[in-house]
DNA sequence: CGAGTCCTGTGT
DNA sequence: ACACAGGACTCG
């Protein structure tokens, strides 16, 4: 479900509530959900301050401290993840963390492809990833996306390349920057690469600030509608008529991922 | 590169 | 019954 600008609101929701707490109770109610044994990460959090948390592109990172030692819980929501303060456990309830004096955060997720782990350092698999889109420079964008050749949409996709976005901001930066989806990244011209890198900084700027009002209801009760009332120009607009030039909206695969676009705008 | 896999729910 | 879902990994 969530992308980054989904996942930078849940932090900022969890950060004002949760940032100095001790962790009195954790309990996995799936344990598919937790890497390596539930028995031993319950060991490992309990008695842990919550120091910080982070975005590392759509991962959850909670810096914890106990006495002089620090370590950190990673978590990454992929399709159905969310975070409930002090919400009902239900049947799909994967994590409860209880945390003193504070508010319990309740871990949904629905398909059980979100993951959190308990590790001293920050996993190999996160120093791998891409450059914030939010953090890189035009230059670097333009010169990092001409050097590589694959599909664009591919390479948005990709977290190695860059951090963070998912299916629907790809298909909303490329419509933005009116580029083909399956363009060949090696062949866009520095112009076009440079109106990608700010379109893809306007699509995730305004998400955030549209998202900020209203996601935090979703960390703070069931129900939260922040995520549904993100309006999109193409995703899941397929035959909908193109917001600029009124061309119908078509919808092809890209990268085995279902991908919108204006065949009138973007051309190949 | 694409395809299959992990899961469950929703909509047609 | 079937297609599809905001993610990412593994395989050929």
């Amino acid at each position: 479900m969530p992308e980054l600008p989904e996942v930078e609101t849940i932090i900022r929701g969890l950060a004002r509530r949760v940032i100095n707490r001790r962790i009195a109770g954790v309990e996995f109610h799936e344990p598919r959900t937790v890497v390596g044994d539930p028995a031993q990460a319950v060991e490992r959090l309990l008695g842990q301050t919550i120091r910080g948390i982070r975005r590392h592109g759509k991962y959850i990172v909670f810096d914890l401290q106990k006495g002089r030692k620090e370590s950190c819980l990673v978590v990454h929501l992929r399709m159905s993840g969310n975070f409930v303060l002090d919400g009902e456990p239900g049947p799909h309830t994967r994590a409860i963390v209880e945390l003193e004096g504070g508010p319990t955060m309740v871990f949904h997720d629905i398909r059980k492809f979100g993951r959190w782990q308990v590790s001293d350092d920050l996993p190999a698999r996160l120093l791998q990833l891409g450059p914030e889109p939010l953090e890189i420079s035009e230059s670097e964008f333009v010169k990092q996306l001409r050097g590589r050749r694959a599909m664009a949409k591919a390479l948005l996709l990709n977290q190695e390349f860059l951090r963070g976005l998912g299916n629907i901001y790809a298909d909303e930066s490329l419509f933005r920057a009116r580029i083909h989806p399956r363009a060949i990244t090696s062949r866009i011209g520095v112009k076009r690469a440079a109106r990608l890198h700010r379109a893809i900084q306007e699509v995730l700027t305004d998400a955030i600030a549209q998202g900020g009002s209203t996601i935090n209801n979703y960390v703070n009760s069931e129900g939260g509608q922040g995520y549904f009332q993100l309006s999109t120009a193409v995703y899941g607009k397929t035959g909908e008529e193109c917001t600029v030039c009124a061309a119908p909206i078509l919808r092809i695969i890209v990268a085995s991922r279902s991908t919108h676009y204006c065949g009138r705008c973007q051309r190949p």
